[in-house]
DNA sequence: TCATTAATGCACTTCCATTGCATTTGTTTT
DNA sequence: AAAACAAATGCAATGGAAGTGCATTAATGA
C-alpha cells in the first residue's frame, strides 16, 4: 500500500501540501469533479495552481479529462491499471441529467465500434445521460 | 421533391434570405459546421443572427447540434426521417485528428449501451476520433 | 393601410480555459 | 551553509465562444 507520496513520486510528480490536499480531495469525491468544484473546497489557493495541478496530473497519468457535454470540463482519478498514457480510455461516463453528476464506469467498457471503410479509430468517447442511480428512484 | 420554402413552411420556420443562404450552405457541405464556419461564408450578416438561425433550425429539428469534444459547438443537418426533436440522435460521430473535420456517421448507429443496475440511460453521445477517409491515406 | 409579430443587428455580458510574469518555495551544487 | 538553479505558486490579464437586451427593420394579416 502506497502513501500518497510515493505514488505521486513514482509517477515524477514532486509533492507539495497543495498537490496532496488535491489528490485527497479526488480521491473522496466518487465523482469527477470540475475545477470549480476544487475552487471551491479550497478557497485559499488560486485557480491557475489547481488549473495546472490537475494538468500536471493529466500529463503524468493519474487523472483523465471527461467531455460529458455539459460544456465544463470535469476531471477524475485514473483507476489503477489505468494507462491513458498510452491507449486512450476505455470506459463510459455517465452524466445524470437530474443531480449534474457525471461518473466513470470504469466497469463498463466501450464496445467496438465499427466505422465505414477509409475511417481509422483512434479513441472514442461516450458518454450515456439519463438518471443515476441515486436520482433514478427505486 | 420539396423545395426548400416548403420544407421551412413545413416546419414552421418562416422564409427569409438569410435562412435560405443559411440552409443552402448546410446543404452543400457534408461536414459539421460551426457557428464560425457559418459567419467566414456570410461575412455580411451579423454572428447573432446567425447564431439565432441555427437555434432555430434546431428547435424545429432540421438541424443536431454536435459535440465532438473540441469544445466548439458543431452543427449538421438532419437527414430525413430523423426525428431529433422526439428521440435522441443515434448515429455516431467521427472527429478526423488530422483534416479536424466532423462528419456524421448517419448509417452507423450507435449500438445498445448496457449501464449499471439502479442507471437510467437516456440518450447517448458517441463520438470516435482518428482519420477521416480523406486523412488515412490510401 | 395600419397594427402586430417576428427577424435582424449591435453592444454587451458571462463563463471558462489559458497564458505571462513576478514571486516564492524547494532542490542541487559548490 | 550559501549560492545557483529549477519548479511551483499567485495575481492579472487575455481570448474564445455562448448567450442576452434592446432598438430597428422587415414580414404578415386584419
Ligand atoms: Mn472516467
Ligand atoms: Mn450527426
Ligand atoms: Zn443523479
Ligand atoms: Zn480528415
Amino acid at each position: 500500500m502506497k502513501t500518497i507520496e510515493e505514488l505521486l513520486e513514482s509517477k515524477n510528480i514532486r509533492v507539495t501540501a497543495m498537490r496532496l490536499l488535491i489528490y485527497k480531495f479526488l480521491v473522496e469525491k466518487d465523482v469527477a469533479v470540475t475545477l470549480s468544484d476544487i475552487e471551491n473546497a479550497f478557497e485559499k489557493s488560486d485557480r491557475t495552481t489547481l488549473y495546472r495541478t490537475i494538468k500536471t496530473f493529466e500529463e503524468k497519468g493519474i487523472v483523465h479529462q471527461i467531455d460529458d457535454g455539459t460544456g465544463i470540463t470535469k476531471y477524475a482519478l485514473c483507476e489503477k491499471g489505468c494507462n491513458c498514457e498510452i491507449e486512450n480510455d476505455l470506459h463510459l461516463h455517465f452524466h445524470c441529467n437530474n443531480c449534474n453528476e457525471t461518473v466513470c464506469l470504469t466497469a463498463h467498457k466501450i464496445p467496438q465500434i465499427k466505422v465505414p471503410d477509409g475511417f481509422v479509430a483512434e479513441n472514442v468517447n461516450l458518454v450515456v445521460k439519463g438518471f443515476c442511480d441515486k436520482c433514478s428512484g427505486h
